[in-house]
DNA sequence: TATTGTTATACTCTATAACTATA
DNA sequence: TATAGTTATAGAGTATAACAATA
């Protein structure tokens, strides 16, 4: 089997997606086994990679990237803030809103998480041949970059993280 | 640029995958945009999910597999039980053990959530290239198979998913 | 005694509703 | 008045500790 045809249907290929999806989630879904991530939940890491891209979003930006509502996203700022992850201060032009913006540690946080997801990554990527691994290189930037521009989190800082294989 | 060559290293493909993996967090952590799935949250999710492919587990077994406690297990069960998903019996040989097994209800929510999710896939790979997708599906498929021998939930129904492009 | 599951209690996360403050 | 954010209260999810029942 030396390449995949191009006979590959969007069907299928959706279903195999969301099968590997499926199974990360029950695997990173377990109680934090990263030991550098101190007693961070999920919703805090998804809070924490939303404010990450997006500096300065107020709360209500926020909510919208989360699907969360008000009330639940000041809470959860109010724990991040707590931990030291999060800085919330008053907007400078409208004295109403709040800029979230990530502290050090919240940099921190998310740079530890993916170097442990990575790894866990790894483990399973050694045991792929070469071809197969050049295969999901490729299809995997190509999907990123069309999901990122899908969900309105495309503009700013995907590419700084994979400095392309070319 | 025709084809990834062979040279991409493990550690680039395991960037990518996290990259990826963490947009689709965000996604579809939204609180639940899906219509037909209910008011069924993450975790019962990743439940089901687990008792589908491992019928007749334990509390134990499914407290293990989600890194999850025997008491939060307990209660969560409770709740899949009281919403008509899951099924609680005391075992037949062993009278302190209880057999998991999804209701038929519990199935149909499964096959709702994953119809829902690839329909979602599938909007984005609309955009890929055939060339991408072909590249994608056959790194997909290798990855998934490591993956799942990797967690331990690699022997049941991981192949009749995906028929195989051939 | 060791194992399986449950109950007791506490904290996080989320939601709806009501409230405060700014525009 | 409309908008941004917070507080009040309630239910789900998780954890540790203590308990009941079976082997």
């Amino acid at each position: 089997m030396p390449r995949a045809l191009p006979s590959v249907s969007h069907d299928q290929v959706a279903l195999e997606t969301c099968a590997l999806l499926e199974l990360l989630e029950v695997l990173w879904g377990r109680g934090n086994e990263a030991p550098d991530l101190g007693p961070i939940s999920p919703s805090q890491l998804r809070a924490l990679t939303v404010i990450e891209k997006w500096e300065g979003a107020n709360l209500r930006d926020l909510g919208e990237a989360l699907g969360s509502t008000p009330p639940s996203v000041s809470r959860l700022c109010d724990r991040l803030e707590a931990a030291g992850l999060l800085e919330r201060s008053r907007g400078t032009t409208n004295r109403r809103e709040v800029e979230l913006r990530l502290s050090r540690r919240g940099h921190t946080v998310l740079a530890n998480m993916r170097a442990w997801r990575s790894r866990e990554v790894e483990t399973v990527l050694s045991k792929l041949p070469a071809a197969h691994l050049g295969a999901l290189a490729e299809g995997l930037h190509a999907f990123r970059t069309a999901a990122a521009l899908h969900v309105g989190l495309g503009e700013t800082g995907s590419e700084d993280q994979v400095p392309d294989s070319a």
